[in-house]
DNA sequence: GATTTTTTTAAATAAATGTTTAAACTTTGA
DNA sequence: TCAAAGTTTAAACATTTATTTAAAAAAATC
C-alpha cells in the first residue's frame, strides 16, 4: 500500500502504531511518529491533540485486533479438533504479520497502569468464549477426559503466543533470521494440537 | 529486610530495580528511582554514572534471575519427571516473588534493540540445555515417544512463564485478587508436567 | 586532631520532549 | 472568483528529564 495515497491522519496513525509497538509508550516521542509519518510533530497533535489520546487509539486497535480473532476462533460453530487446529493457524498468521502486537498490549498493562484500565473494562466484557463449555461438553459425552478446562485455554494461548513475546530471544538464542523463526513457529502448527488432543484424548 | 540497613548504593539499586520493572526503561525517571530510594537524584549518577549505566545493571540481574534457574534445573541430574515437576514448581515460586521479570527482560529485548544486544552476547551462551538430549535418550531407551523436543521445550516455558506475561491481562478478565491468581498458577504445577507427561508418553 | 577522601545536598545546566502559536498554503463551496 | 474552512509549516514555549557542579557534611586516614 503505497504510503502517498493516505491521508495524513492515517498516515500518523500507521506511523504511531509502528513506532509505539517497537518501542512502548515510554520510549517513543512525538518527534519519532511525525518523522516516521514523513510530517512533522504540529500535525500529530492537530489531528491527535496528545500523544496521550494517540496512543489510547493505538492502543485499543491494538488490543482488539490481538483478542478479537481469539474470541471469534472459539466461538466458531466447529467441532472440537478442526477448532483447534484453526486457532492456532490463524493465530500463528496473525502474529507472524505482526509480531510486536502482544508484547504491546501486554507490556502496556503491566504494573496497576489506571492509564490502561478505563478503555478495557469495555473491551474486557467481550471474553469470556464458548471454548471451555464446548470442551465440558465434550467431556460429558465421553469424548475427551475431565480437566481443568480453564487451565487447558490458558496453555493453549500460552503455546501459540508465547513464541512472539520470546521473539528476538528466540532469534538470538538458536541465531535464527526471521524466516526461520517463522519456520519453527509453523512447526507448532501441528505440534501444538497434537499436544492438546493427545492430553484431551487420554481418559483420565 | 530493613531498608536502612543497606547502602546507599543498594538502596538505589533496589529502586531502579523496582521502578525499571514496573514501568519499563523508557518511562522510568531517574526521580522516580531516586524518590523511591530515599535519596537525590545526584546520588544516582554518582554511583551509577547515567541513567543508562544502571539500567544495564538491573537488566543483567534480571536477566539472570530469570534465566539462571531455567537452565540450572533443566541440567539437574534427575529423572525426566521429577525434573518436569521440579521445574514447574521452582520458576513458578520464583515468578510469584518476582511476576514482572520476565515482561521486563523480553520487553526490553523487543524491536532489534541494539542498546541490550551487547550485554547479551555473553549471557546467551549459557543456554543450551541438556534437557532436549535427555529427552531424546528417554526416547531411544523407547519411553517415550520421539518428537520435536526443540518445541517441547518451548512449550514447556510457554506454560510456565506466559500466565506472568499476561498476569494483569487475567487478573482483570477474571477479576482475580493477587492470592487467587497465585491459587490458578499453583494448580498449574500439576496441571503442566500432566499434559507434557500424558504427550510424551503417548506413543506416536 | 588535622587532613584527605568519600558521601550527601541543593541548585544549576543543557538537552529533549509534549504542546501551542501564528502565519502560509490549499481546498471547498457559494 | 472570493471568502471560509481546513491543512501544513516553522518556530516558539513550557515542562520534564538526565546530568553536572560546587559546596557542605561525614567518614576515613594519617
Amino acid at each position: 500500500m503505497p504510503n502517498s495515497e493516505l491521508s495524513t491522519e492515517e498516515k500518523i496513525k500507521d506511523a504511531a502504531k509502528k513506532i509505539f509497538l517497537e518501542k512502548g509508550f515510554g520510549s517513543a516521542t512525538t518527534r519519532d511518529i511525525a518523522e516516521c509519518a514523513d510530517t512533522n510533530i504540529a500535525l500529530v497533535n492537530y489531528y491527535f491533540r496528545s500523544k496521550e489520546k494517540l496512543f489510547q487509539e493505538v492502543f485499543r486497535d491494538s488490543f482488539t485486533e490481538t483478542f478479537m480473532p481469539v474470541t471469534r476462533i472459539l466461538n466458531d460453530d466447529l467441532p472440537l479438533e478442526a477448532k483447534i487446529y484453526k486457532f492456532v493457524d490463524h493465530m500463528t498468521e496473525l502474529l507472524k504479520r505482526d509480531p510486536l502486537l502482544p508484547m504491546f498490549v501486554l507490556s502496556e498493562m503491566r504494573g496497576e497502569n489506571s492509564k490502561i484500565c478505563e478503555s478495557l473494562t469495555e473491551l474486557q466484557q467481550q471474553g469470556s468464549s464458548l471454548f471451555q463449555a464446548q470442551l465440558q461438553e465434550e467431556a460429558e459425552k465421553g469424548n475427551i477426559r475431565s480437566a481443568n478446562f480453564e487451565q487447558v485455554e490458558l496453555s493453549l494461548m500460552a503455546m501459540v503466543i508465547f513464541p512472539f513475546l520470546s521473539m528476538n530471544m528466540i532469534k538470538m538464542k538458536k541465531n535464527l533470521s526471521t524466516e526461520e523463526f517463522h519456520q519453527l513457529v509453523d512447526e507448532r502448527k501441528k505440534n501444538i494440537p497434537e499436544m492438546l488432543l493427545t492430553y484431551l484424548r487420554q481418559k483420565g
